[in-house]
DNA sequence: ACAAAAGTGTTCGACGTACACCCATGG
DNA sequence: CCATGGGTGTACGTCGAACACTTTTGT
């Protein structure tokens, strides 16, 4: 076979990417979740997606989806897994590359999420959602629970200067279940990975709580010494 | 937009599945690597692949693929990525979503395998590769490396009957690191997820070693009781 | 008898876990 | 002055890591 026929042979198919979108506000974590505008399955909830395009990658679809839904073009995005059952899209047969993302929602453009219509909603309200995406759901979460535990990524979610109690109820968030907050506190100052800052935030007590910054040179630091980050 | 223009507007692709085979043989791990038979790249070293066709899954597709290739048709399969940057082949835009595999090398179909020009190599024997195949493997390797901790695939490379030494160098040669005999033998059978046979193997000791089998069952009671399976 | 791999226990340090009280301050 | 969340230290048990000698048997 020749170069020419060994690819024209070869069937093409329509691929997806389609974003699994978390945000961590006042305590909870939540997804980014909205309403399908065309047939079939229109007006029922969806996750945010998009067709990749002749001349992107499937990352930078996912990024052009990302930014086209929040405003946002600094994501912390990773690949979740690629769904490629013949009958999983009941319009015609699409293979997805799934993503799932970590954003600040404070930091969104919320009118237009909202043009789009999409809805931060917590884990325990969201509906029932078309296709495979409640499966995609499902794993981002395992994937973001494996993730987290051994990567500072938990900080995409939070302010850039967060506090303590913040930080401990999104691992809380995450892990559905409570920690010991003297524990936490001595494990992840161990660690050495942040900036302990002046500033205090007294919005949650009347004592002020230190405000915390995420410091990448000094996880690159604990990196080198061949330590890992373990939540 | 309707239902149709929404599917008919958007741009079709290749799509391909790479597989990473992994064996293990004489304590060595291996890879299953071909000689490609079509241009552009004729006659360089490449993963075993082909294109996903309109009426299978991209994980049937990874499975017959494999089948096509080892003979096998009961292969442990991961997905690994999906790879999609636009100009990774050379040849046209092709989607590709790895799978990497574990097999028991002894079990292959060795002329088969022959006749589609794959071999088998140690890692430090792999050429250069085409396309992104290099950095798949190095993918591979890192998801093999981090499944194996904690769950029980070793075994996939392993004879149906093997003993605690050969067990050993596997994880040996997976880490790349020794490990400590009398430490890795408390381990693993304190997890009780092994049944250990009468038999004994004398083809490397004149003492004998005691023959275990993998029990999927014991490893189903582990899980019960909520442990995890680590190594 | 000897070579070659199989098999076996103990000690030590590190780390995870459980747990309760004082501090600072705004209202 | 008191309610609220912030901040702190210790004791115990578990588990991973290091480490060396005896056993068996084919040649």
């Amino acid at each position: 076979m020749n170069a020419a026929s060994f690819y024209a042979k070869a069937p093409k198919h329509l691929v997806a990417v389609d974003c699994i979108i978390f945000g961590f506000d006042e305590g909870r974590l939540k997804l980014l979740i909205m309403q399908r505008k065309v047939a079939p399955m229109a007006g029922e909830w969806s996750l945010v997606g998009g067709f990749v395009q002749e001349a992107e990658s499937t990352d930078e679809a996912a990024a052009r989806v990302l930014e086209h839904t929040t405003g946002l073009d600094d994501i912390y995005m990773n690949q979740l897994h690629c769904y490629g059952n013949v009958g999983r899209d009941t319009g015609a047969r699409v293979i997805s590359v799934a993503y799932y993302a970590l954003i600040r929602i404070k930091n969104h453009d919320k009118p237009l999420a909202r043009e789009h219509g999409a809805h931060w909603l917590e884990l325990h309200e969201i509906p029932e959602l078309i296709f495979d995406h409640a499966k995609m759901i499902e794993d981002a979460l395992a994937a973001l629970r494996n993730n987290a535990q051994f990567h500072p990524i938990g900080f995409e979610l939070l302010p850039e200067k967060f506090t303590l109690s913040q930080l401990r109820s999104l691992y809380e968030e995450i892990y559905q279940k409570t920690l010991d907050k003297r524990n936490f506190r001595k494990k992840i100052l161990s660690l050495d990975v942040m900036e302990k800052l002046e500033e205090k935030d007294k919005t949650s007590s009347k004592k002020g709580a230190h405000l915390y910054r995420f410091d990448p040179e000094k996880y690159e630091a604990l990196r080198r010494k061949g330590l890992v980050f373990e939540i």
